[in-house]
DNA sequence: GATGAATGAGCTTTCATTCAT
DNA sequence: GATGAATGAAAGCTCATTCAT
């Protein structure tokens, strides 16, 4: 039995409400009955919806995901390079407007949940994207062969999580986004083909 | 009224049997009742040789820190870019050593803990190391002086610190130390100064 | 969010069966846990209705308050001296109906508590009514104006919990209302002002 | 086999220390461990020379007694009223000496403790010493034959307690020698015969 | 005599989850 | 659909007492 339309739209929106909450109060010491309270939803209509705490989760995750796929990838171009910097600068930005809480949150959870491994799925979605990147830039010469697809996609990602983690660590205390654009620059340079000092 | 030798050698002792019960517990969902049982001690006897349960967590800290001052440190050389890649090998090899779990807590722990910041001056210390070794580089030309000490040496540790949580979080799926030195093979070759490829 | 008369009401019914679990085991080896076996409820509801096991003491208290304002006060009349007598009678015959655990609770509890200064505030309204008593009093020449209404105030307090305190002491072996009244008819003599023996 | 005078000697000087230290920190929430670290002895001394906690309560009780017993009683002249006086401001100032704590602990402590009744027999001494004042003041018609001796007995013990309790409660905050004496000066009027109005 | 390491029952409090209304 | 009362396992931590050295 498929659910209604209309309590899907619900969901939808307790969603939005959670998301502010979770970044309000933080994700460690959040208790159902403060999402609740703040949400002005009864325990039992959070049950009614979800059906345990750490759906919460993979709602955070499913945001960022979400954003990337439909709003990130459409505007990569064709310098390869170049998109590797939007690719953490929007990581980064989405970080900022997600705010600490849930940075905190994404960067720290781990991998395999113990009841579900929802973020193996997840996960694999912004290596999908990465991969893409890094595989056209090598036939394009823009980035070295010298290491693997996967390798390069692996640098990128855990560099990009390492400045959300810190950041968040640190209570939003610097501007994230300078921070991963200025990293990445100096790793563009570290994965530029050795030829292209030559004749660039 | 100082603590006799014999309790604080005791101490000691359950350290290491603490860590590793951590590393095969993990720590998030750790308690004082299963510390107790795998270290075949009694509840009282924790907190006869601890205060409180975050004690294990500074002992985490406290032992890479001591190990990078007293075991690493020595060994650098005149190659700074050369320090920066021992620097972190050795920090990979740590937390290979160390194990899954406690590198999860190691990397995921938070800067500022409720009741003491007792991070914020463990934290320091692989600051203050790495920041010598950029200076030096740069004093002797063999690092960029494009961007300034603090952020370089920012890139160094969040680099570092993101592959220890992603290695952690893919249950040590991978060779950590490997990874470690093909990403800063790749980041020293983007902070080396410019006119050091046409010179070398 | 007002909380519901529902709720109030079963709060209302818990604080009827704490205080007769109260009387039965007495406080201070008292645990949660007895409670809530004797009232045959959960902790988790224990802790649904009141805040803190200290919750309970100040529940004792402001029956006996509540108590003397609502019931004790209205019935006050012209002769003063017989309002003291009244006052304290009263004030035994609570200790009568409450029981021997609650008296003495009651009579032993600290004025200042950690967390809350529960009592201070609750305290002072005894003193306030017998202050009024004791001015009129000395107003009407019916008390000496040899002390201060405060001096007299308090010693009518003081001997008035005196007797709460040994009547609970000794497991109310004796009738407190027939004490307390032999009591304060012998203070009542020593407070009458001097020339009242002559005009009487 | 009866203990040696030397165990003997060294345990009174506990007794000292630990009243000293109860005085400072008070009995409730004192641990066997404070009165160890204060009086410089381990926990094994402690129960070398005392059975349990609570022995501690006996020695604060057996102090006053001791006292009454070897410095008040001796010092009572013909006057019986000036005796009762007497009594009470020696209790009032002993309170004093002793400090808020050890007062608190006395006046609130349970006439039966649940392992040994180690009060009642204590307590009966200080009621004899005054029913002997009040016999021979009725005796010698310096106090009213309306009241049974017991009664007035009880009258000043539970009136000179209820100070001693609401003096501690409030830290001390009043001079409790003064606000005793006042008291029973009050007292003592209340309970001359009536004819004494006339001839005196 | 003196020590203090070791014990473990027991404390208050939290909180995800269920389910009758 | 919505509610929130009820649950109870489990957490961190305390502390009087014992006993081998």
């Amino acid at each position: 039995m498929r659910e209604s339309p209309k309590k899907s739209q619900k969901r939808q929106e307790l969603i939005q409400t959670i998301i502010e909450v979770v970044n309000r109060f933080g994700y460690e010491n959040l208790t159902i009955r403060d999402i609740c309270r703040e949400a002005s939803i009864s325990i039992g209509t959070f049950y009614h919806y979800f059906d345990e705490k750490s759906d919460v989760v993979r709602i955070l995750f499913k945001g960022i995901d979400d954003y990337f796929e439909d709003s990130v990838q459409p505007t990569f171009g064709n310098d390869e390079l170049e998109n590797i910097l939007t690719f953490v600068s929007e990581y980064a930005l989405y970080c900022h407007k997600s705010g600490v809480a849930i940075t905190r949150e994404i960067s720290t959870a781990p991998l395999i949940n113990t009841s579900r491994n929802y973020l193996s799925s997840q996960r694999r979605k912004l290596s999908i994207i990465i991969e893409g990147v890094v595989t056209r830039g090598q036939q394009k010469n823009q980035i070295t062969r010298e290491l693997s697809v996967a390798q390069i996609a692996q640098m990128v990602l855990v560099g990009m999580r390492g400045y959300a983690a810190d950041w968040a660590k640190n209570e939003g205390s610097y501007d994230i986004v300078e921070a991963v654009k200025s990293h990445f620059i100096v790793f563009n340079k570290g994965i530029k083909p050795l030829d292209d000092y030559i004749t660039d």
